[in-house]
DNA sequence: CTTTTATAGTTCTATATAGAAGTATTGTTC
DNA sequence: GAACAATACTTCTATATAGAACTATAAAAG
């Protein structure tokens, strides 16, 4: 049991400076997703603090999203889930209505120059070089979603070399495995377009016809960008639904 | 200081009681929006409770956004704000950048049996009696969004008696003072098509162009749905934004 | 081997207390 | 009257403690 103490502004509450040093703890790799936290008592143990202070910190973390939860087996960094995404709104009718992923087709995949508007979403310069994929998403082998996909090359050499069958559905997973990149979080942008003649020839659909566009920058846990990606669906198989207050 | 105690399932832990409790305060109406909770102190007292756990059960509270909490001033039942709607995310390009609340023009108010459709959302039946109303919102007398919007008659007859004039660009405050309806809340869902004959003309768009609609019903604190309302705006003046992990 | 029981860990609830930090009002001084 | 000081309130932070509720593992019993 080290005893640990608190670095940081001091003017700041204890409970906040004890969930900025846990929460750099992940940023920095030291904890990762899946990683037990330790126990309430012991973190109150180890850095001289009532339990209630402890907890109070754990608290800010749980409602960040960042660590989990559950009573009598302990505290864990939460892997992040990407379930929330704005994809799920595209209802892909299926008689049973369970929740699948769509199959994915990676049509392209190779080395090109970053078009300016993907290079300025990944902090890097028009013109780098970056891996460009096409992949179209299928549902009961209906085409249902297209995907551009842009990523650094520099952080995804070892992706190139993959064979395309060892690439599943789900992309991040290969990320982490390959190239060691961990995706955190996401920002996703939402708006609406006519088909263009690319786009309704993969999705099979008339030209002009209303498609959801929904782009994403996904980061990591210290908010380095590592991919950007466009993704088109068509419109009238989509609805977004919220609460407000 | 009356000494008051907690109903309900006492299986339940006592914080989560007394948040029942004052969330039911608000509903039943005997706190209003803008209106002071008594102090934590004071309602440790009267309860019976240690301050802690009258302080968790307003973490609840406030965290469902159904109070507001200022350091030194005290807790009150907040307002229910609008803001988050997705409205927020039509970008009405102004040279300064701020937000300003469309101008609206009424185009149309009277009684008409409730569609389908509209009359399942507002738990009516079908061809009873609503208020229909067409609304265009203009901004920098450019017209942005067109609206229709339907009440339940029974609700709002007073609603119909009001001047135009007197109908300021918010509805809710009127549907407050002149009928006694109090919105919480608001569901909202969104899609986008190809805009119609009738859309076209009023947002000065080719037929087909793509819009955004936005369906929305919003509720009172009982839970009651009180209006039904659907919105069409540009597309390309349209992009939602947000944040996924 | 299976089932039950004990046990040691975890988070969760609840109490009690003290003082810090912030806000509004009231009173005082100039 | 204006500026400042004292005050009485509010929420916020932090400590300490005790036991309930839940989970997983180990030990014991059949």
């Amino acid at each position: 049991m080290q005893q640990r103490s608190l670095s940081g502004d001091d003017r700041l509450p204890v409970y906040q400076r004890l969930a900025d040093s846990l929460r750099s703890d992940v940023v920095e790799g030291r904890l990762r997703p899946g990683d037990r936290v330790p126990s309430e008592n012991s973190l109150a143990r180890s850095y001289g603090l009532a339990p209630g202070t402890v907890r109070k910190a754990l608290d800010v973390l749980v409602s960040e999203r960042l660590f989990e939860r559950f009573h009598g087996r302990g505290t864990f960094v939460r892997a992040p889930s990407f379930d929330a995404s704005l994809f799920r709104f595209f209802r892909f009718q299926s008689a049973s209505g369970e929740r699948t992923v769509p199959e994915s087709r990676i049509l392209r995949r190779l080395v090109e120059p970053l078009p300016g508007h993907v290079a300025r979403c990944l902090s890097m310069e028009s013109g780098e070089p970056g891996i460009s994929m096409s992949r179209l998403r299928l549902y009961q082998a209906e085409p249902v979603l297209c995907e551009e996909i842009w990523l650094p090359l520099h952080r995804f050499e070892a992706f190139l070399a993959l064979d395309s069958d060892a690439i599943g559905d789900l992309l991040y997973p290969v990320y982490d495995a390959a190239c060691g990149q961990l995706v955190a979080r996401a920002e996703e942008a939402l708006t609406a377009e006519a088909a263009g003649p690319e786009t309704a020839r993969l999705l099979r659909i008339e030209p002009g016809t209303p498609v959801i566009v929904i782009d994403r920058i996904a980061k990591g846990y210290d908010g380095t960008p590592l991919e950007w990606r466009r993704t088109r669906g068509r419109a009238d198989q989509f609805t977004y639904q919220t609460e407000i207050c």
